[in-house]
DNA sequence: TTTAAAAATTGTAATGATTACAATTTATTA
DNA sequence: TAATAAATTGTAATCATTACAATTTTTAAA
């Protein structure tokens, strides 16, 4: 999504942080793929166009998105790390068969908790699991 | 919490789990601090009095418990990963300053989310991050 | 343009939590 | 008691992430 990728570059130009080669490669992909990559995803894939990448880079990168406020990390699986360039509230599904993580409205502003009046939050994450609509289909016609 | 202890151990003795002297140690660990430890945390505890205690056997126990259904493993911080004997529904609040986690309610399920109809649901998670109350009073009074 | 300083990138090694697995010990059953 | 099953140990492997020094590239000053 160009414009997405725009309206980054922008903020990061206005923050100071420069947007070199790798680092527009590393936007762009996030950009046009939104479905919330892992680091090896984001490497192996602009490693084609440029062979000798460093993984460390793309590590970079990310820190630098995250810390700009630009980029969310997602922590589903213990074992993956996620990013998503969707920083509006939202929620995740992560389907246990076939691994794809769904996005969702959930306007969690609208539950204030009692429980945390005093507290002050900088962060909110909602995410559920099971199984998607297609791996239930496929599930059901495996029998 | 001697009730919590008693709960599980029937449910355990139902699904033909053997609770086991170390088991025994881990279960009444994890009922008496319900504050989500870490693995390491639970092991250097036992550790002091069952010197010859493997890290190995705190693993396979967790991970019988989750499996049974009595444990959920809370994945806030990416290289910390964390346990909770409270598996009814309620959200987690960590502190970014002193890193405390805290418990929440929220009746999660009171809110039908569209876009998931037709999914199959089994776990819903609620994590929130910022400052607790204490941490807030401490900062101010450092300036 | 030339030069010096700053920033970005690389590549390798270290870290640390989790898992794999074979050997050993303990508990259960016949 | 002996045989079998289950639990535990301890070490090695795995793997994502981080640390960090060396190198390359970019920027700014002279
Ligand atoms: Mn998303
Ligand atoms: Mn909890
Ligand atoms: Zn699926
Ligand atoms: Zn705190």
């Amino acid at each position: 999504m160009k414009q997405k990728y725009n309206l980054i570059a922008n903020e990061l130009r206005r923050q100071n942080i420069r947007l070199s080669h790798l680092r527009k490669k590393v936007l762009e992909y996030l950009c046009q793929n939104p479905n919330h990559p892992t680091v090896d995803e984001i490497y192996v894939k602009i490693h084609k166009e440029v062979p000798n990448l460093s993984r460390t880079t793309i590590y970079n990168t990310l820190h630098i998105l995250i810390k700009a406020g630009l980029l969310r990390l997602i922590n589903i699986e213990d074992n993956e790390t996620r990013y998503d360039i969707a920083t509006q509230n939202h929620g995740h599904f992560k389907c246990e068969e076939c691994g794809a993580i769904f996005d969702f409205n959930i306007d969690i502003d609208s539950f204030p908790i009692k429980e945390l009046t005093g507290f002050k939050i900088t962060d909110k994450n909602v995410y559920f699991k099971g199984v998607c609509p297609g791996c239930l289909l496929n599930i059901k016609n495996d029998n």
